[in-house]
DNA sequence: AATGAATGAGAATTCATTCAT
DNA sequence: AATGAATGAATTCTCATTCAT
């Protein structure tokens, strides 16, 4: 079963959602259509898992290495630590991007954004940012992990920069300890 | 033809690129499928032709209204204008947010990147920032269209927050007359 | 419409019957399906057009160039020119072998073989054998008009040679005045 | 499987090819157009895979029936047994007329002129004969398996004597052990 | 007479889903 | 629990034919 929802990660984000067969997904580990159809009742319940299972990583994610120690640290900081280590996961689990796009199931990961919680935030506006900087990050994603590795890491900077500049005045002065740190944003 | 671009245009909205049928789409202006074949040669021609219509108007909507005068104004109220042409774009394009989320498609759109021309910008960097840019916007696009209208003026305000003080920087001192006059971000 | 019937003759002879299309056959001479349309019925008839009109041609053939000097030649002359003529015609007439095996259509056709009339024959035998040397020639038609040209003279040489071999006892000892002459048949 | 063969033959000796479609294909037997491309990918591999059994079949037919005792036959009788062979297989395989006219197709069958062998030939000129031979036949074979019982006998009593004067010459005196015993010709 | 847009029946092909084994 | 053959609705696309202009 979890091998099923491997397979289904990869042909999703092979061929997309829409043109991806239930036959080559349960064929892939070598499994037959019979099987998948006694784990998933149709189609999109596969969508459903492989969009949860994504979800329960960002948690593990969030809560191994980002909450305990990182959580003090300055903005630029833990905005740079996040988002490459948001990167990273989008280059282990391939069909991300394809699921993000998927417009319906987006609000499948939409609850992923709780997990990008800003400490600092305002509890009344803590789900806005949340969002928006979701979606921000999910604009950037296919920019940020194509083109060549020099591109790439620019566009990171770019989005850190970016998100630090929206976020720092809504955090408060105290959010930033050294707002003038981003040697990037100075050079351009 | 056109009556059958709209149509087109209202099924992709509806119902997306990949579930929307040829025969809806011949069938809802009272054209014949052969009809629809008679102008074009594939459906995936149909969501060209459709793309590249957005695209004209796109610039037109520039060349009109935000190149002439706007040009001029400080970039908060550019920004100002820009966006909040670009959604009411889009509530009179009700395609143009699948179109947009079309991968394969959207790199027909990217050349609109070129009208999200901010003067000022170095040449040199003009176009990563106008991908940037558009990207940012075309990722809070469904939140900035969807919701309570009190919520989309929230989130249209916000991202002209956001683009602000990520360009800001980036344009110069002299790009922006009152950085400081944006009521909203400090009520935040 | 007889450069519509020309055109007939090239598609058909390009893609087959089936596969070609009234539209591409108007077009071919910068006409347009209504004007097709205006002298031929449907599709059959233009089939039936382009047989008649080989008949008529093939008819012509036979009236010009065959019967008045050559009728009183032997038997292995008579064939030799009447084989080389109606290669060239196939030359010609490059739909020839496409209608000739379009399986309905050789109906149409067969009352070719009142023009493959060979003189001495019997009158009561002269049909079937009329028809089962038409149908010979048609039979290695395809052979006789591919590959190269050493091999095509050959297969006209070995089609001489058969019906030859075939027709002279028919005919009698009287109709071939050298059976002896045919110089390949020796040196095979 | 076989069943959809079946079928196919059939509906292809009816319709020909083009005409022929696969729903009715499949249909005939009971069975859907999901299980006919269970089984073959597209039109194109169902004329295949029925050219290919009749390939099977008729060097089954040869290999059974013929090479044994009757290659030492004299020719005569050799060639009428392998008519006779032929048109009662013709009988029993409708479509082989349609398939041997189909044109790109004829040359998946055209290896069975390998069976066509006639012993005593030298080899470097077998497969010219062969193919004459094959072509001949194919030529002649609409004429003999249509009309009245008694021209249809005729016929393949013609064909047999074309063959033989053809190819007495061609495989030397040996090889026919009477000439002149067949009475039909005479008689004409 | 000429045009060619419009028509729509019909064909090939795909694939999610079922179910007997 | 596993299998994979069978199903058939649905989709894309073609083309002969019509008919208003």
């Amino acid at each position: 079963m979890a091998r099923i929802l491997d397979a289904a990660e990869e042909v999703f984000a092979e061929s997309g959602y829409e043109a991806a067969t239930n036959t080559e997904i349960a064929g892939r580990p070598g499994a037959s259509i019979g099987s998948l159809y006694q784990f998933f009742p149709n189609k999109e319940a596969i969508l459903d898992a492989v969009a949860a299972r994504y979800l329960k990583r960002l948690k593990a994610l969030y809560d191994e290495e980002l909450s305990v120690e990182v959580a003090r640290l300055p903005l630029s900081d833990l905005l740079d630590q996040a988002i490459r280590y948001l990167v990273k996961f989008e280059a282990e689990n391939p069909a991300l991007c394809t699921i993000f796009y998927g417009l319906e199931t987006s609000e499948k990961l939409t609850s992923a954004a709780e997990y990008l919680r800003v400490p600092g935030l305002e509890e009344k506006h803590r789900r806005l940012y949340a969002e928006i900087a979701n979606d921000v990050v999910r604009g950037l994603f296919p920019l940020a992990i194509s083109g060549e590795e020099e591109r790439r890491e620019r566009v990171v900077a770019e989005i850190k920069a970016l998100l630090l500049a929206y976020l720092a005045p809504v955090l408060g002065v105290d959010a930033l300890s050294q707002p003038a740190d981003t040697p990037l944003r100075r050079s351009v």
